[in-house]
DNA sequence: TATGAATGAGTGTTCATTCAT
DNA sequence: GATGAATGAACACTCATTCAT
């Protein structure tokens, strides 16, 4: 875990990581590169992280906490299901065409070697209020009443290849696409 | 005559290679792990592929090559849009669930430092008849006239998720909920 | 600080090669062992080198420079043609003697895959001066008017040999010998 | 020991195997490569000889071997000193020329792992005429009472170095050329 | 704390040699 | 005998990690 030391550095090495696994993937990622990336010496990676493992799975943590600080800085409970969904699913896309590093390094981090289970299981907890409000159009009837694992499959599969689609470069992703999007998976679900 | 080269092989280490994929990643893919799981020296290995980057490239393409095989074998272009469509979305959950190790290859292959560019582009052209598909339904206007990218976001998506979804093994993906999962695809898409 | 980069160590790479090149050729010469000769771990050797062939190249120029030096440190281009080719002749023998590894890599140098026409062009220009030597003795009449390449296949030839016959060991190379010799070479050349 | 039973492909095999060694020394030369080089399967190479360090001490032997018979096919111990000397001192320009091959390959066969003393104690004794030459030489007070070694040293450095020149490319031996060495060695070693 | 040289186990790949055909 | 696929020990080189400064 990184020390309270300068956090500057922590983040600095994070989007050092970041920006090598969009290069290469997990396998190009050497810590040597990270250092030079983040204008470390190699030595000081290891004043913050213990090693390797550590710094991937503290870097999922904070990515799925920055996550989900962007998807629901704004985001109140007591809005109608409706207008909540319209906004989280805006949010998610938006969020991950900004920063496509973050999906690139989620697909690559349930894939590898270094996960640790219990650092999966504390970031995965911190997307409930996306099933929390699933599980509120369900009750509501606005949904169909289907396991929430499959609307999620359903809902976040496209966004994340639209994210895909977007980080690739070959296809310009305008508003107009983004709305027709939007109502592809509302049809998807809706009751 | 020495022994004849053997096809098995091929086949014997494209399995090997896969298994060790899902486990691991492209991280955690050694030759000599390669060599071992497929029952042959490492040495045995370089006969059939010049080195790591050729084996990966045969391999997507190997794997493209038996999808669209599974696709599309009793596939028949005169049946109606609708007929088609469904058996295609069936289809490519079967054989996705059936051999989930192919969807992993990929998701790991189009981001690794081995992925060779005309190796990629033949790989997709095998593809194309989904593209076919999906434009005749446009034509017909059955489906919504909304840039083909954007459909097979949207399908290819939920469907890759519900793979991983069965694969990670915990839910249970029964033939009520493959239903559900393509009536929301269906939903999604018609017009 | 870190610790420095160390010129020590360069010397004693360059030492650890060459005693392998003497024992074994080229065809023995291994980088785990140069390290082990050297008491470096192998990673060490390149830092210092990047590779094999950097490292053959790099001290081919050394042994070329070196030798220079110890030829001409207290050589005067203004005393007589006589004076300095005696006094060349012996430092030539004397420091081939001394250092018969020096030969011996020269000559495997020659006729390996490592060579660069580069570092060879750039070694080889150091021993101008002897060429220059015997363009002055020409000039003035005291040898023979004969190329240059010839005389120096005569003169470099005798002294190479005799280092090899000093190296193998099997005979004892004494003063006078060394007189005889000289005789001999001078007897070659003169007019 | 090559077996009886094809003598060409014996031939064959040490002429792909000088070829190879001329080209990048012993580092370069690889058991595959020769077989390819003079046409027949890597197994087959196996047949004829035992080993690698097998067949590089039969090619050495066979290299001296034919180096001799070329050198004293025509030669007659009655003819005069002189007349004997002139005629082996061209004849050992001539045939190393012709073939350099020979003189690469020995010049790495004594810095190799491979040499077995026995083969070049062997190799050795074939050349004793030379020496009994140089010895009725001083014996007749023609030459120089100088230890064999050294007369040897002497000669013997300066056409091996002469054929290298040769070898190389970049300077044409003419004949002129090779009377004015024939003179420089003749004045060497001369009474 | 910060540095980057040093370490050495581990990786991809080669190649002498064997062996099934 | 001839073939060339198969073998696996070895080698060049890398990189996560340590440690002297």
């Amino acid at each position: 875990m990184a020390r309270a030391k300068d956090e500057n550095k922590v983040i600095a090495i994070y989007e050092a990581t970041l920006k090598l696994v969009l290069e290469n993937g997990f396998t190009g990622l050497k810590m040597s590169k990270v250092a030079k990336e983040a204008k470390l010496a190699t030595g000081t990676l290891y004043i913050y992280f213990k090693d390797k493992e550590q710094l991937i799975n503290a870097l999922y943590l904070y990515i799925k906490t920055e996550q989900t600080k962007q998807y629901f800085w704004d985001y109140s409970e007591t809005d109608s299901f409706v207008s909540n969904f319209r906004k989280l699913w805006f949010r998610v896309v938006e969020v991950g065409m900004k920063q496509p590093e973050y999906a690139i390094f989620m697909e690559q981090y349930y894939r590898s070697p270094f996960i640790k289970e219990d650092s999966k299981v504390q970031g995965e907890a911190l997307i409930s209020p996306v099933y929390q409000l699933l599980e509120r159009g369900k009750a509501e009837q606005l949904i169909k009443d289907i396991p929430l694992e499959l609307l999620v499959c359903q809902l976040l599969g496209a966004t994340n290849e639209l994210i895909n689609l977007h980080q690739e470069g070959n296809f310009k992703v305008t508003k107009v696409h983004l709305e027709a999007m939007f109502k592809m998976s509302w049809d998807a679900i809706k009751n």
